[in-house]
Formats: C-alpha cells, sequence, structure tokens
DNA sequence: ATCGATTTTTAGGTGGGCCTAATTTTTTTA
DNA sequence: TAAAAAAATTAGGCCCACCTAAAAATCGAT
C-alpha cells in the first residue's frame, strides 16, 4: 500500500496530536494543525480509515491504527534523517531545514531512509533535539523536562526546544544557546517566572515562555 | 512562479526530445515518452504554453521558450546531482538510483541544490557519464562518440552510456565494464558489426547494439 | 430537559491531471 | 486530387484534495 504526501502528513499529524491522550483526535484539532477546513478533514479522515491507517466513527474523532502509527512513524523518521543531512553535511542553519524535510520525507525508498541513517552515522537527535525512531520504530527515550520546571541549583544541559519556529531557534542562536550548552539555574522570579541562568562566568534572564520551550537534562555532578 | 511534478516532467521530456532537431515536438512523441495519451499532453501542452514554458500552436507541435528550457535543465541538474549523491555517497548501485532521483528531482529549493553541488565537489557528469549542467545552466561537455563508430586500432576510454536501463547496466557491471574503463578496437565484424576489444590482457566482443550504447573518447597515445 | 452554541458531517462544486471516445486536421498514398 | 491513414484536438468523465454552505449531531448551561 502507498500513500500520498497529504495522507502522510493527515497521520503525521495525528500522530503528534494523539501524543499524551488516548482519546480521539478531533475533527477541529486536525484541521487547525493541517490549515484545512474541518470538511476536508471529514474527507480525508474517512479515507484513511477505509485504509485501515484509523479507527473512525463518526462524531467520535479518530485514533490511530497500528498500521497509521507505522506509516506516520515512517515519515518522522525520515524527515528527521533529512534534517541532520540538511544541517551535519549541507551546512543549513537549524532554522532553514524544516520546509525542505518537510518535502524529503515523501521520497518512497525504504533502502534510500537505511542508507542515510547509515551514511549520518545512525544519529539519535535531529538538529533541534527531536528523537529519531530507528528502522523499527522504536523512539530512542529523551528528556522532555522543561527548564521552566527545574529550581535554583540545578545543573542542565539543553538537549531540545518545544518550540521548532525559525523565529525561536534564531533567537536562541543570537543568544549562543545551542543544544549541548550547559547551565546552572540561579533564580526564578516568582512574579514573572523568568529564569536566571549562569553559563560559563555570566548570567542570562530567560523569559518564562524561553524556559518552557527548553528540554534540559539534569546533570548530577 | 512555481511548476508542479507533472510540469517539470514534461518540460524535461520535451527538452530531451527537442535536441537534435530544431522542430517543434509531436503531441505523439511526447505521449510515448511519457507514456500518457495524447489527449493528455493536449492539455498539459496547453498549459505550459499558458505559462510561458512552451510556443504552441494548434497542430504544430511545442517548441520551449527560454524559461521553459531553464525549467527543465534545473530539474535535470537536480536529478543528476542526486544521482551523484546516491551512488558516491550511499552507495547505490548506478542501476538503481534512477528511481529515486526521479522524486528527489522535484524538490524545491535553489539553495539545497547548489550546497548539494558543492558537497559533492561540483561534479560534472553523473553516474551514468551524463553532464550536469552548473547553476547557470551551461552544460560541460562531454563525448558523443559510440563506440560502434570507431575503428580498429582506436584506443578510448568509456564515457558514458546511452541506454541507462537497469537492464543494460547490470549487463556492463557483470562484464566489468565501467565508465573510465579503457581498452582497444581490435575488430569489427562486418557481417554483424559486432566489435571486438582488448581490455588489458583480454578480449571481449560486443555486440553492434552494446557497441551503440557505448560513448567513448579516443585517447592518443 | 431544553435551548443555543459548537462541532462535525453532508452536499455540491473546483482545479489538476489523467482517461476514453468522437471529431477534426494534416499527411500520405493510390 | 481524392480517399485513406495518421495525428491532434475536443468533449465529457474520473479521482484526488480541497473548498463553501447547509444540515445534523453533540455539548453545555440554565
Amino acid at each position: 500500500m502507498s500513500y500520498s504526501l497529504s495522507e502522510e502528513n493527515y497521520l503525521k499529524a495525528i500522530f503528534f496530536l494523539s501524543l499524551g491522550s488516548s482519546q480521539g483526535v478531533s475533527t477541529t484539532d486536525i484541521a487547525s494543525r493541517m490549515e484545512t477546513k474541518a470538511s476536508s478533514v471529514t474527507d480525508m479522515v474517512r479515507k484513511l480509515s477505509d485504509k485501515g491507517c484509523l479507527n473512525y466513527k463518526k462524531y467520535q474523532g479518530a485514533r490511530l491504527t497500528e498500521l497509521g502509527r507505522e506509516v506516520a512513524i515512517r515519515t518522522i523518521r525520515k524527515h528527521r534523517l533529512w534534517e541532520v543531512f540538511l544541517v551535519e553535511k549541507l551546512h543549513f542553519k537549524w532554522d532553514e531545514v524544516h520546509d525542505i524535510a518537510e518535502q524529503l520525507e515523501h521520497i518512497k525508498s525504504g533502502e534510500l531512509t537505511d542508507r542515510l541513517e547509515s551514511f549520518l552515522g545512525f544519529p539519535k537527535f535531529d538538529p533541534h533535539g527531536d528523537p529519531i525512531p530507528n528502522k523499527h520504530g522504536q523512539f530512542p527515550s529523551h528528556s522532555t523536562q522543561e527548564l521552566s520546571d527545574c529550581e535554583p541549583g540545578d545543573q542542565v544541559l539543553i538537549t531540545g526546544v518545544k518550540d521548532t519556529s525559525p523565529e525561536f531557534l534564531q533567537w536562541l542562536e543570537r543568544q549562543e544557546l545551542h543544544l549541548g550548552t550547559g547551565m546552572i539555574v540561579r533564580e526564578i522570579f516568582p512574579f514573572d517566572q523568568s529564569v536566571v541562568v549562569a553559563i560559563g562566568d555570566s548570567n542570562k534572564t530567560l523569559s518564562q515562555l524561553v524556559a518552557q520551550n527548553l528540554f534540559v537534562k539534569k546533570i548530577t555532578p
């Protein structure tokens, strides 16, 4: 069975919307994420259901089947591997790769994906710190601890970003905050939840919004 | 202006069909090359004409405009660069890359193409010996001398193949005939035009059909 | 429980790219 | 040069992915 570009994009969207809730995903949420109309979603959800990728009953939202999950994960895998390629090999910046990877992820060839993975040295995370599933669809474990949930005294490494928009990524770039950057949480201001961190011998103040979008791993020194 | 996958494929087909004749390209020829129906071609040719890629008058065939030529060459450039990537970096065999490159050639990003070219070291020829246009659309010169047109005594290098079908490429592989392989033409049998060549210290007999599909460069020792 | 708001689906339409069948134009050949 | 053959176009329809507008189902508040 083969899947169109649109089908793959819908399955990916539904996969992400399903994370952290065992409920079916609503038509509206899918429409909002895909930037289409609810009626278009109904059409596609029905079609994907016919193809065995979704469980769907009218007015009850969509749930991925095992098959749908596989297709979604395969697509995510390709997307993230291509992002690594674009950054590591072609020296794109991490805020420039999303749109191109969005196209590359639909190239059909399992052999290509696996060879690309090998060529890249079996990376576990993409340039934004998101985990890359292996060819069996298993994700490496990764931190989902947000900087905003840390406490003064914590020593942490930046391991990923929740918001991967070019705007946020470029801002991080200008602040010299990268994956792997280590810092110590000094203080959290109660009135706006902004976070003061020490990096090397200088301090930086990060807004709550920024802190909520940085994934970190605590290191026990 | 953006071009769909189909539009790019039509322009590529018309480009190749235009080579070596300044006539317009017939609907039938395009249909045959694209494996579609003549009526579909009429539709698309009209559309591409509206877009300024073709000059087309009813019943008179299609001629590429400068714009159409640019789009075609850009697509060919991408195709051939990706083929180099697949063979050189991912170690695909030369008979395996066509279908994948056929998909990759439609990825939209001039920046990607140029960075890929640089990453690959500005290759001049693809794995089948076909010339890769540079970013200005200029093709490097290459040999179009067929082995079948050589004469006994000629020393030649294989520089390309005319037929790039997997069948032919695999056959060459099994015969240990590669790009860059050098040989001396020993004899051409008049009754079937088959060619005897010496490679190292052994002789091989190549059928006329094979010889007509091998491009060579004569070397003056 | 019912009314109103919200969500979801249905109905019907659009453009892209393709098809078959019928028709028209051009070319070939007798 | 007229008839036959070939090539090209038109007419009309299909499937995909999308849309708007209208209808139906569900949810929430009183």
